[in-house]
DNA sequence: GGGGACGGTGATACTTAGTGTCAAATTCGC
DNA sequence: GCGAATTTGACACTAAGTATCACCGTCCCC
């Protein structure tokens, strides 16, 4: 996984410093998605804006992926590499994720007839799992 | 339409003050989504922390809608009141309303078959209007 | 192996969006 | 017009993220 990621990082052109191998490391060991702030902290010898920039680079290179909280806020998360959406519980903030044919067909069906040539959508489902339920 | 909205903040038990009122017509005389910052300068008697206030209440009142931008920043527009999502485009800032029950019926049967309890969603589409494709 | 060039890093200051506090002002119901 | 409750403005503060810039380390060429 961190593999896949290292050599993802090398083949587009940036260096596989002791640094990222490090923010690559503490993501891979997050089992719940996290804020910026937690990462920094379990990296306290890396900087802050370095634990930005890095996520940054690792968010376009599709090797982490953002979820806008309902209240605003935002965490990452590791990416599966495939396109997808997100389900995330306002309970204990698990987020599951899900690929669905029909609703993009519905999403470019919609940009299509309003004239829009589309180049990016996201769709966050917010509500509480199973377990939260209870 | 600025009407509906001043009865929907008297009818939910807010007090319509001249403030408000003030809001409400600076909105209502946007023709584009607007940053609370350009709000705020139309309004220069007003209290930015007032600002935020009346566009945050107006959002719970479903009177404004929030608009995420693909950059990460954020716009609000008035709402058309009904359930809808956005097309927003990256070229002008234009911003398209849609619904369509495929759609939503789509993000209802993708969190049942999670077992998610759904409260809420949020769709955004990110592209070109026929206009700005030119 | 030595020396640039260039990408990456850390510290720090700054920006942007938004919230908390609290005293003063306004509004509503009577 | 009066008092209670809400609203407001000023201001300080927070959180997330960016800009700047000097320094470091790594790769490449000789």
């Amino acid at each position: 996984m961190a593999t896949d990621s290292a050599a993802r990082i090398e083949d587009t052109g940036h260096r596989l410093t002791a640094t990222r191998r490090a923010v690559l490391d503490a993501i891979a060991g997050s089992p719940r998605p996290f804020t910026i702030e937690e990462l920094s902290e379990r990296l306290p010898d890396i900087g802050r804006a370095t634990v930005f920039r890095t996520v940054k680079l690792l968010h376009e290179l599709d090797i982490v992926c953002r979820l806008p909280l309902e209240d605003g806020g935002v965490r990452y998360q590791r990416a599966s590499g495939e396109h997808h959406h997100h389900l995330i519980c306002g309970g204990c903030g698990a987020v599951a994720e899900f690929s669905d044919p029909v609703l993009d067909a519905a999403i470019e069906r919609n940009a299509a007839a309003a004239g829009f040539a589309l180049d990016a959508h996201s769709a966050e489902l917010y509500g509480r799992c199973a377990a939260c339920r209870g």
